[in-house]
RNA sequence: GGAGGGGUUCCCGAGCGGCCAAAGGGAGCAGACUGUAAAUCUGCCGGCGGAGCCUACGGAGGUUCGAAUCCUCCCCCCUCCA
């Protein structure tokens, strides 16, 4: 068993953690943000500037790459890692969010999901088995249990059947598992309904999985309640393995779950507001294409130490941005995702400083001045 | 010199008596994006605080209850023939 997870330190104001889990692939200091890469690919980057950027794990979807180009292929070519040259660790989504998200084009059954293609209308029936076998045959460090993302709204009925059957998924993933260098992750869902989420962790922990995920949320519900799950149920969660809350998010709300003893991240929030222009910075948001920078000569952000804002001006972003070049998106991402991964650096030397408490306080202050600009 | 075609809102371009401040693009301006069907999507885009009014379809007249649309003259542009 090559996986494991070590609380290194735990805040002394909050429940803020650092800890280390180790793979096959390496090393993963958390809290960390994993960028996620859908496709095989972090769109607009090559892993060397992922490398550069700081980014630790990088996710990858079981659902698309079972569909292109195939899991058996990337099992007969290596694997997920030699395919893409990412050396590092991965965590591979179950599809589970592309039960939710293409709603339209699959059926949810007892024993799976039926899918139509996205790409050809083909129609693929997956199952937790399936599920674990392609993450098996893609080489992921970390697997994640076939779940339904349960849509927001949902009543308590539907999101009742809806959490049995992510229940009932998870056993049959954990006994679909052969693979003991991968580890597998159980979701946590159950909606906005706090009984049938301290259910869900009744039911999902027993099944033994070497870490915990907290799902369904940031799917359209209001933030609060998304803070409130987070608060609720993070601490239910084993404290001796790590936590993940899937698909999120901002800064603010990475810093808020952090301090509630969350440990994992992803979100495509850093990557697709790259490709569509807005770029993160300490103080604000900006958007590249606005008319104010056209003549800009400064860096995204002066404290910036990513490549991009070592190297190009606000005004010559915008220029690429406006006249739709590649390079835009590749510049604008590696800033972004290097901003995310300094938001991480802080966050964990400030849990190993002691200084969590006030550094958050610190960003979310700043963040807040955004509305003055 | 002769024959034909054309001048529409920032640009291209439809409209060819009322439903036209004028289709559709583009440009411009702004917004959204949370386990990626996303280099995507949305809104605004003549002026004046709105119902409304004003200014607008090369220019000037005219016909008509009503004109970007019909008529007259003029000014430009393009193609072909001499």
């Amino acid at each position: 068993m090559s996986f494991a997870f070590e609380l290194l330190k735990t805040d002394s104001t909050t429940s803020a953690r650092l800890g280390r889990i180790s793979t096959l692939h390496g090393i993963v200091n958390t809290p960390v943000f994993m960028p996620v890469g859908t496709q095989g690919t972090v769109k607009a980057l090559r892993p060397e500037d992922l490398r550069h950027c700081g980014a630790q794990m990088i996710l990858g979807n079981t659902y698309h790459l079972y569909l292109r180009p195939g899991h058996e292929l990337i099992r007969t070519l290596g694997g997920l890692h030699t395919f893409m040259n990412w050396p590092g660790p991965v965590l591979t989504d179950s599809g589970g969010f592309q039960v939710y998200s293409l709603g339209a084009l699959r059926k949810i059954m007892p024993d799976g999901v039926m899918f139509q293609s996205h790409i050809d209308g083909s129609r693929h029936f997956l199952t937790p088995q399936k599920a674990v076998g392609i993450q098996e045959a893609l080489g992921s460090d970390i697997m994640m249990c076939l779940d339904e993302c349960t849509p927001y709204p949902a009543t308590e009925k539907q999101t009742a059947d809806s959490l049995a059957l992510t229940v009932k998924w998870a056993r049959s993933c954990r006994e679909a598992k052969t693979n003991p260098d991968q580890a597998l992750f159980g979701i946590v869902q159950g909606g906005t309904y706090m009984d049938l989420r301290r259910q869900a962790v009744e039911q999902i922990v027993p099944i033994g999985f070497d870490g915990y995920a907290l799902g369904g949320v940031s799917v359209g519900e209001p933030k609060k309640i998304m803070y409130a799950i987070t608060e609720e149920i993070s601490p239910l969660l084993p404290r001796e393995k790590p936590r993940y809350l899937m698909g999120v998010g901002t800064p603010e709300d990475i810093i808020y779950a952090v301090s509630r003893g969350v440990d994992m991240f992803d979100c495509v929030i850093p990557t697709r507001s790259a490709r569509h222009g807005l770029l993160f910075t300490n103080t604000q948001k900006i958007v590249i294409k606005n008319a104010r920078w056209r003549e800009d000569s400064n860096p995204i952000d002066e404290t910036c130490d990513c490549y991009t804002c070592r190297n190009y001006s606000r005004a010559y972003l915008r220029h690429l941005y406006v006249a739709g070049e590649i390079l835009a998106m590749i510049l604008n991402t590696i800033h972004n995702i290097r901003h995310y991964m300094r938001l991480m650096e802080n966050i964990r030397a400030s849990i190993q400083e002691n200084r969590f408490e006030e550094f958050a306080k610190g960003v979310l202050d700043s963040k807040a001045n955004e509305n003055n600009f």
